[in-house]
DNA sequence: CCTCATGTTGAGGTAACCTCAGTATCTCTC
DNA sequence: GAGAGATACTGAGGTTACCTCAACATGAGG
């Protein structure tokens, strides 16, 4: 039971972690798969959709997808790679950046609301231990 | 930043997590959904559909696409619910019953292996703190 | 015994992934 | 400077694990 409760209790957090996020994303329309999109787009800039899914973990052809909705709803453009005409490049358009504030105000808010839970002594030695079990 | 950084270095703990589950389940040929039910009639004994469900967090249609599949991979059986004949109750196969101990050791060894990265102190005090997240 | 609630399941749908194969382009070697 | 092979993207089609809605059988209360 201790063990089998330890990755039982990380599930559970993390349960709680996903509706919370599902909670903040809903209000905005946008789909947690987006978000995620949308959040390396903000980070890293404009990127070919090959270098997109090596930062979401997910397969080339996934992040085609991804790309597709996205350009669709209007907050990503493809444009041409200058230096290598076989890939294309995903950029943020305004509404895009205006739709990536909206999601890194609200995450910060909802991780705050989650997190605040804890002391920041205990939000410290947390992030010590995670670090620990990511490495 | 530090708050962001907790949230994603959770979901970075989460996906290695994840990713060792599915290496200790695909050897065993159990997918992780149907891991996951085989566990709770393990704990639980014979269930409705949908208890099970409710157990598993998903809706009750869903649970009886589990019991298929599960029922056709011969690791349960569907039986007469006595006092309520609109009801069936899902049982484990003797077949069952030795794939939900093989699952349970591995998943043992898993955990073993994951958070043995922690000192037990460690662990001790990443329960506390899991708990407070939880609650 | 009639109505309303409940348990399960058929039909059909969705999100978010995947592989495989095809086309365009790049790069390296001779 | 012409292939040969690697690389970038994407169309086609598939999978997993969920979902809702409606039908049907049965149970429970008035």
């Amino acid at each position: 039971m201790e063990d089998s409760t330890l990755s039982e209790l990380f599930w559970a957090v993390a349960r709680r972690l996903r509706h919370l996020s599902r909670e903040t994303l809903d209000p905005l329309h946008i789909a947690p798969s987006h978000g995620r999109a949308l959040a390396v787009l903000m980070r890293h800039g404009p990127l070919r959709p090959g270098a997109l899914a090596d930062h979401l973990h997910i397969a080339a052809r996934s992040a085609t997808e991804v790309v597709d909705d996205l350009e669709q709803r209007g907050l990503v453009a493809r444009g041409p790679d200058p230096g290598d005409r076989r890939a294309t490049l995903v950029t943020l358009t305004p509404a895009g950046k205006a739709a990536g504030d909206r999601i890194r105000a609200a995450r910060h808010a909802e991780a705050e609301r989650f997190f605040g839970a804890l002391t920041p002594p205990e939000r410290t030695e947390l992030m010590r231990l995670l670090r620990k079990l990511r490495d």
